[in-house]
DNA sequence: CAAAGATAGTGTACAAGTTACAATAAGCTG
DNA sequence: CAGCTTATTGTAACTTGTACACTATCTTTG
């Protein structure tokens, strides 16, 4: 069959997954990172990501390297872009399907293991050189991350089960690099309907507790499909 | 090198770009396929899309395709997403990476050449069976479509360098299904400062002749940077 | 145990933006 | 020039966004 040779013939390039994974903790916005032990780019900083297998989907490679590096299941992850330049492995030719994922840093437990020989959180503002493109990967990323949270509310991916207002402004925050205002956070956040109260409040805190609320998926998913907006707006004030 | 023995022994798979590519043309949204004339899925309509050569980078393939197949160079195109199922090619496992293009219908040249026998604009509405996962293609670019002429004036790439009010009306609203008031639509469109009035007037038509307007990319530009918002809604009504 | 310290929680007036709605204007045709 | 067709325009009611400051509640400390 003429054509089936021909398809032979194309070239082929190997593959991988990259993982932007994004957490937040103490008020700042995290990225976690793996240091290599391999060639090319040994110990340089870089995302966690392999090669897909033969016959393994796209999303369920990316949901491995997540599991086998992390712990971590049944997250956020959705795909972010895909790049290709033919110099950005310094072995040869590797297209990488780059995902990203939120989740809750609480739920983080390290395995260090194949080509990662340690694997910690990092700040998202002062990153050192990462290896390969992986610099411009997460720019894409944060760029994504912050378009994302301002119509839809991921948000919550991001922090623990039961939190705060206080919390949720601040992840806002930390994402948009801005200062919101208060009331007007609240007020808005809350006429989305999304949160309901835990009538419960902070323990341990030196000061007024504050009420616990969850996020509530299930009236999110009915919301979403009758065409309701989340668009929250960026703007500042003390 | 070990590393680089390991890296030789990676999984290699065959990848493409396939572009979605829309326009539109009396009043409807249309997207440009061609017939295919080679197995697998011979006869069948699919997105144009071929093979990218070792040395070329994602963009620079997408942008080859398009040439090649439409005559069209310098139009918008922007990566939609990759797709890459293990049985998603008759042949063996070819991951795509699906671009999508605005044009103007008016510069396109056919130029049926290698897989394709034909190649015409079909009315999105309605397609028939496609190839590969192309209708999936179709309808994620379709939905990024949507949300894209939300919040950014990307609508005029789909136009003809002069256009009328009404015109560019008729794109929104075929672009989301939805009729649009005539004078709110107007008065938020032009709120944004980003079309010239170019003291013309349309010719031919048998009725009072409506004004002719440019989107000025320049104000664009300089408005994007400074974090303009350029939010439209849907919100509908004769 | 009272005062100090810290953060939580709340309302209102003004500005800006969105929506609904209909009459006149300007060309062409017969 | 009467009739047809589409273009163009404004306003009032309503909704949403913004700016802004004081009281409440808990812990800690002297």
């Amino acid at each position: 069959m003429q054509a089936r040779k021909n398809f032979d013939d194309f070239f082929k390039s190997a593959f991988t997954v990259d993982n932007v994974i994004f957490g937040f903790d103490e008020g700042t916005l995290k990225i976690l990172l793996i240091r290599r032990n391999e060639q090319p780019f040994e110990d340089f900083w870089a995302l966690p990501g392999y090669f897909v297998q033969p016959k393994e989907d796209l999303e369920a490679a990316a949901a491995r390297v997540l599991r086998e590096m992390t712990g971590m299941e049944n997250v956020y992850l959705e795909q972010l872009r895909t790049f290709g330049s033919p110099g950005r492995h310094g072995f040869g030719r590797v297209i990488t399907v780059a995902y990203y994922s939120l989740v809750k840093i609480a739920d983080f437990r390290p395995r260090a293991a194949g080509v990662a020989q340690e694997i910690t959180w990092h700040t998202v503002d002062d990153l050192e050189a990462l290896a390969f493109d992986h610099q411009e990967i997460v720019a894409v990323a944060l760029d994504k991350l912050k378009r994302s949270i301002r119509t839809r509310p991921v948000g919550f991916e991001l922090l623990p089960p039961a939190f705060t207002l206080t919390e949720l402004q601040h992840l806002y925050e930390a994402i948009w690099e801005t200062e919101l205002e208060k009331r007007n956070f609240r007020k808005k956040i809350l006429s989305m309907g999304l949160l309901e109260d835990l009538n419960r409040t902070q323990e341990g805190v030196a000061h007024r507790p504050a009420k616990l609320y969850r996020f509530d998926e299930a009236i999110y998913r009915k919301l979403e499909e009758s065409g309701f907006n989340f668009e929250m707006k960026e703007s500042k004030s003390k």
